[in-house]
DNA sequence: TATTGTTATACTCTATAACTATA
DNA sequence: TATAGTTATAGAGTATAACAATA
């Protein structure tokens, strides 16, 4: 078993080093906006109000990839801690219009402070055109695989298995979350 | 507010890249690995009895950075679904000494198999060359910031914020996970 | 009737604490 | 007494379904 447990032992190559990287930044990033009292989904959250103040919490549902009052959890959460206002539409008095109040541009802009001390601590050790090489290769991918510039996963729900479904460990379909 | 949303509409930079990349491969080798019945956190303690048969649920429960009972949970599924095996250990018989089984041992080599595909998947738009550059820039990320080659977060405990620290969004220590 | 948002409810995940058995 | 593992329990997160208001 010795042969086994060395072939066990490293995954290694592109696709394990960019989730493995990419799980350690997040969860940098994390910690740092913590200071903030926001959690990475509250800023994306908040990214996407910001970035079209007044949209519908449908909208966002559907952006998100996240059921309708799943929204309506996390608006709680913004709306008591005062950075995001729900409005009555006017037009169409069914929808919540969302903006930002003061204190969520404020936060934001805290955001936006902390990046560049985060993007130097994830990239201590290149120097200016490692950088640049890798966020061009990394830009590459990104297009390819259709992800979509400034919005990233994170509200998709884990992958979620029952625990009835035993010891059926060869059906076909892999039940792919969201095609 | 035009400019307001204008600046907050799109993080950009080597960090943000990484965490969208990461989250997206770990997602795609998710459902691949899916048809195989495990889960990337199934993968990930398999491989490390795989690596080191005969070690204990504690000894795992350390290196995952997770609590023992977690361990239970996650070992008493795998051992339902026949991939892993507790043998009392003579010399201590408190522990619990894993084992891989033939089952077990088979996903692990369909994992592998796996692999490559999912590597394609991942780099293509990449030339030969670009791969490796890239996996070299991964690699000297992943050693600055301490990460060990074949294991990956996805165990601990999401930073999880309670439903009462309300609208206290400016104290200083940022409360770190793990330092 | 269809759509937006909300509430009620259930289920999963994970941690804490109490407990059992070995040492 | 201390350690490995387990069970019991509680909390957060998220989805589904029923509901209210508006169109």
């Amino acid at each position: 078993m010795t042969d086994e447990s060395a072939r066990a032992s490293r995954p290694n190559g592109v696709a394990f080093l960019l989730a493995q990287t990419g799980a350690h930044a997040a969860g940098l990033f994390a910690e740092r906006i913590s200071a903030l009292g926001v959690t990475p989904g509250d800023v994306g959250l908040l990214r996407m109000v910001a970035a079209a103040p007044g949209r519908s919490q449908r909208s966002l549902a559907e952006e998100l990839g996240v059921v309708a009052s799943r929204v309506v959890v996390l608006v709680d959460g913004l709306e008591r801690r005062g950075l995001l206002q729900r409005r009555r539409d006017p037009a169409n008095r069914r929808n919540h219009a969302l903006h930002l109040t003061a204190a969520g541009a404020e936060v934001m802009a805290g955001v936006r402070a902390l990046r560049p001390a985060h993007e130097d601590e994830i990239c201590a050790g290149l120097d200016e055109a490692q950088r640049h090489q890798l966020a061009e290769l990394l830009g590459i991918i990104a297009g390819r695989q259709g992800l979509a510039p400034g919005v990233h996963p994170g509200y998709r729900a884990a992958p979620q298995r029952s625990s009835r479904d035993e010891g059926e460990r060869d059906q076909g379909s892999p039940q792919l979350p969201r095609p």
